[in-house]
DNA sequence: AGACAAAACTAACGTTTGTTAGTTAAAATT
DNA sequence: AATTTTAACTAACAAACGTTAGTTTTGTCT
């Protein structure tokens, strides 16, 4: 089914709800209501309440793996591959912050292929960062600590960047991550 | 309602499950199947499945009340404290990995009172963090950087931790408390 | 063994859920 | 002006939801 401005409008305002109370909180007449129509009117551009997660989910995670695609190929030092990386983060939560919610907290309700290619793609994901992480430790770039924790401790960050960076409001983008880079890689001491 | 062996036993399989897929994607037969037995059972044991999550959440945060107020009354330096912070929550999630899914991600499904205490509880406990991260910045022990993406870049990471900790299996509790001190608070390079 | 309490059961309740069918009003196309 | 398409509506469905009532089984203590 085609994505048309009235099912894009859909998907945000679901997203919106999803990220207060969760996707199985959400009934499709809350959704309705939201659009000022009734529940069997959505049905009209969406096949199902499904649908609206899986856009929601995957055209976002497709972002990621894009993004940290040209991280990878580009050549440049694992140290600012990294740099990119949050930067790549905080772009995408700021235009996206509401549809994060839904990619964090409700992608296991998704069904099907769509779960296993959502699954692929977040396993992917780890996995390029990790290998980022473990060259430039190789390199003596990064210190020699258990990969995991750098990549977790990184990633846990970056992910629930969504729930805090608007409460402070007017942190300035470029600010922000040059404040995060520099927490992340050289700590705070 | 008295807290018996058979209620805490609920409560724990239930927390199981709304790891898995949320409070509200978890029905009450769901968690009666879990125990072995019909749902109606339940109601033996329990007043609500409202109040499943409200032990779980409510005892939880009252962990991390107690946890930082000890950290908080110590006469040690700001750092220090951090480090106790960092460890107080590697404890915590070695031992409630589950609840602590229901804490991060279904704490806005508790109602009335239950509801405006977790948020107290929450808000005091990032102030006291707060403070302690300014007064480390004043004495000159903690870089300049702005407060809150110190306070959230190390918050993040500690409550997500639930998440992986165990995907690695044998990494030791104490191996990683130093990996996580020395990450969170010296960065990776 | 009989009495009593604890904890399981079956059956059902009123709601809410996601979704479909059929209809009508408005908008776009011929 | 007539016709088709789009997008709203009302009504209703079967299934699942949390919960209650009433009954039967299980285990414990005298």
């Amino acid at each position: 089914m085609k994505l048309t401005a009235r099912k894009v409008e859909i998907v945000t305002k679901a997203s919106r709800l999803f990220k207060e109370k969760g996707y199985s909180a959400v009934s499709v007449r809350d959704i309705a209501q939201e659009m000022g129509m009734k529940a069997a009117s959505l049905y009209n551009h969406i096949e199902s309440k499904q649908e609206i997660l899986s856009i929601l989910v995957l055209d976002l995670a497709r972002d990621f793996t894009c993004g940290i695609a040209s991280v990878r190929e580009s050549n440049i030092s694992p140290l600012e591959k990294i740099e990119q990386i949050i930067e790549l983060h905080i772009d995408i939560t700021v235009n996206n912050s509401e549809a994060l919610a839904a990619l964090n907290n409700d992608w296991m309700h998704l069904e099907g292929e769509d779960l296993i290619d959502f699954v692929k793609m977040r396993e992917d994901y780890e996995e390029d960062f990790r290998k980022i992480i473990k060259e430039g430790v190789e390199l003596g770039q990064i210190q020699p600590r258990h990969p995991e924790v750098i990549l977790f401790s990184i990633l846990s960050t970056l992910r629930t960047l969504y729930l805090w960076y608007q409460k402070r409001g007017k942190l300035d983008v470029n600010v922000l991550k040059k404040d995060m880079v520099a927490v992340l890689l050289r700590g705070i001491v």
